[in-house]
DNA sequence: TGCAATCCATACTCATGCGTATGGTACCGA
DNA sequence: TCGGTACCATACGCATGAGTATGGATTGCA
């Protein structure tokens, strides 16, 4: 509402236009990604876009791959990292039920497939996170197309619960209603 | 290519637009969604349309509710007339993994989420679908609790899944690769 | 201090897409 | 057959948002 919007007033550089889209596209979604919106929210005009990126389309394109670079790592590396894998499989449910906020980009992408330049993007991540899902699942005892199902499974749940929470508002589900779901998720989607 | 595109070339009816409109929607979405656009594909102009409907929010709202009219009906209604409540899940499994026309409809909707006019429909309906599901798993003997979960996890693995092989074109599956995903849905999701 | 390179503002053009105004044509009952 | 209603075409106005042209301001550096 004041000055703190506007920290510093200092001059940009292309890497914070990428971090203003991917703020953008996680609040509105990528359709409200207009240049002239964004020049407004940093407190400049076109005419600074235009000196940092060829079109509004190379933003995009940049912030995508941004995003895609900052990744996931550490929450595989971590969960690679614990030397149980029956513990694997719990303790990966319960750590992405309660990060929301790094979920929020990949949720508003989810919604914009339609838009040809995050179809690749969205691809590859999911298909590395597919893949981690499946050894994960192997190394908990499941045989290969047992692994490979459950973690489609898996991973259709999560996106589908994203959708239906973040978006849709479905019947506003308590903190403790959402605990005792991921637990019930984990026990039936978690090898006994 | 030819004149079957524009068959008998008779006069239009405001259902005809919303039909034409739930075909695009289907396509390409919510956002593709312009009059100038469909009446071309209808084989006339705007003033056609502006005669029928006062906005283009207007004709939405129409394809919309007639979307949800349309709704589930059948589909219930013969699963619920099942003798045996076991049974009925693994049914309903198999069917709406095999009809697909009637889900890129919903698809496209899921997609529009951030779309104000969409979002209580989207609602009612998914709400329908999830009351419907837990009584069938409370039926098949699980808990009021656990039932709630598991129609959650359920209905999550759905949409999920229609994200991932509708809009983005994950890893193409094949047809018996599908139909071996279902079996395995059924066997994880299902009440022993 | 001065001069480039960098960064930004202002003022345009142009395309798209919604909505309106108005006149024309097809169909239907009296 | 004739008038009126239902349906459609054409030609606009108008807002939005991308992209361009050009000049001004600011910074780093010699």
């Amino acid at each position: 509402m004041n000055a703190s919007a506007k920290p510093e007033r200092t001059r940009l550089s292309a890497e914070d236009w990428e971090d203003a889209a991917l703020r953008l596209i996680a609040d509105q979604g990528v359709g409200a990604l207009a240049v002239e919106a964004l020049a407004r929210q940093l407190g400049v005009t076109k005419g600074s876009f235009y000196w940092h990126f060829r079109t509004r389309e190379a933003l995009l394109q940049a912030a995508l791959e941004r995003w895609e670079q900052y990744g996931e790592k550490e929450v595989i590396s971590q969960i690679e990292a614990m030397p149980d894998p029956r513990a694997r499989l719990p303790e990966l449910f319960r750590r992405v039920a309660h990060e929301i906020a790094p979920h929020r980009v990949y949720a508003a992408l989810l919604k914009a497939l339609d838009h040809p330049q995050v179809v690749p993007v969205m691809a590859r991540v999911s298909q590395r996170r597919m893949e981690f899902l499946t050894t994960i699942y192997s190394e908990a005892g499941l045989s290969p197309d047992e692994a490979l199902n459950r973690a489609r499974l898996t991973y259709a749940a999560y996106v589908g619960f994203l959708q239906l929470n973040f978006t849709l508002g479905l019947p506003r589900i308590s903190h403790d209603e959402f605990d005792a779901y991921v637990e019930h998720m984990i026990r039936t989607l978690t090898p006994a």
